[in-house]
DNA sequence: AACCCGCCCAACCGCGATTTT
DNA sequence: GAAAATCGCGGTTGGGCGGGT
């Protein structure tokens, strides 16, 4: 069949979203939910075709959303995760809380890879470019990354260990320091377009329950059917070897249910 | 000061998957 | 079961920006 564009090409704008647009997108999903993406323009006044109104949403306007790079350790479990998940950045972000596809796909195609490349590793298969002859000055950069692989895998048990797991605001002094030192003019837009908007109520964010699940665990299941569900699923990418699972399963559960 | 160039990232595009009719 | 509608993902693009000359 052929395919129809996802929206009427006729009157949509495209391009940057105006404060004024991502005002009345928040206004909405404040109000609605994200319910059907393509009804969303119409209702919520906006110009636009409802997949650039998703995108917005989940890439830019969330309020879970980190902004800023991303840390030493989230690097590092995105260069791990990688390896085992290859280039699905969906899985991938649904593991990093507050990040997101795209951000991530970009801070790999940006970052990490060139990173990689300089180290003497294909990004592609995470093994080394070159095995018999690596180069010379790269050794140092070989064992900072084994260095780091080793803090990757530990960083499971150190998430685990921490009650505020779920909680990636508070978890870490390197978030901390980002949110008050790299605030931006984007962080001001937004603090202006959420005081304008909403009203940071915890309630808000049980509007859709399916979502609110989400948003509220960062990638961790609400509950533990849920976390049948999720579990799963997690296998489903990772096979049974115990990458993280170990740690799952010292978690407490019950502390990812707020 | 003006220009060039490369980097970065928000946004777009196309397509497969899933759901609805 | 087929067709249509919608969603979601991954690849790509293009414009803004900063550094270098």
């Amino acid at each position: 069949m052929g395919r129809q564009p996802c929206c009427d090409k006729l009157g949509v704008k495209k391009g940057p979203w105006t404060v004024e647009e991502d005002k009345k997108l928040v206004n909405f999903i404040l109000t609605h939910g994200q319910c059907c993406w393509r009804a969303v323009p119409k209702l919520a006044g906006l110009r636009r075709c409802g997949k650039s109104c998703r995108l917005r949403w989940t890439n830019y306007l969330r309020p879970d959303l980190k902004r800023g790079l991303l840390t030493e350790d989230e690097e590092q479990l995105v260069i791990d995760l990688h390896a085992r998940l290859g280039n699905r950045w969906s899985k991938i972000a649904a593991r990093l809380p507050g990040r997101t596809d795209n951000e991530i796909k970009n801070h790999w195609n940006t970052h990490i890879k060139k990173k990689l490349i300089k180290m003497g590793i294909d990004p592609l298969t995470h093994e080394p470019l070159n095995k018999e002859a690596t180069p010379q000055h790269n050794q140092d950069d070989r064992h900072d990354l084994e260095v780091n692989h080793e803090e990757s895998q530990k960083l499971c048990s150190h998430v685990s260990s921490s009650d505020n797991s779920n909680a990636p605001t508070e978890n870490s002094s390197t978030d901390e320091s980002r949110s008050t030192s790299d605030l931006g003019d984007d962080d001001l837009l937004m603090n202006y377009i959420w005081s304008e908007t909403i009203f940071l109520d915890d309630s808000f964010w049980n509007i859709s329950p399916e979502t609110s699940g989400s948003y509220s665990n960062f990638g961790l299941p609400s509950s533990e059917d849920n976390f049948d569900q999720w579990l799963l699923d997690y296998k489903k990418d990772f096979g049974d070897e115990d990458f993280g699972l170990g740690c799952l399963s010292n978690m407490d559960m019950n502390s990812g249910t707020h």
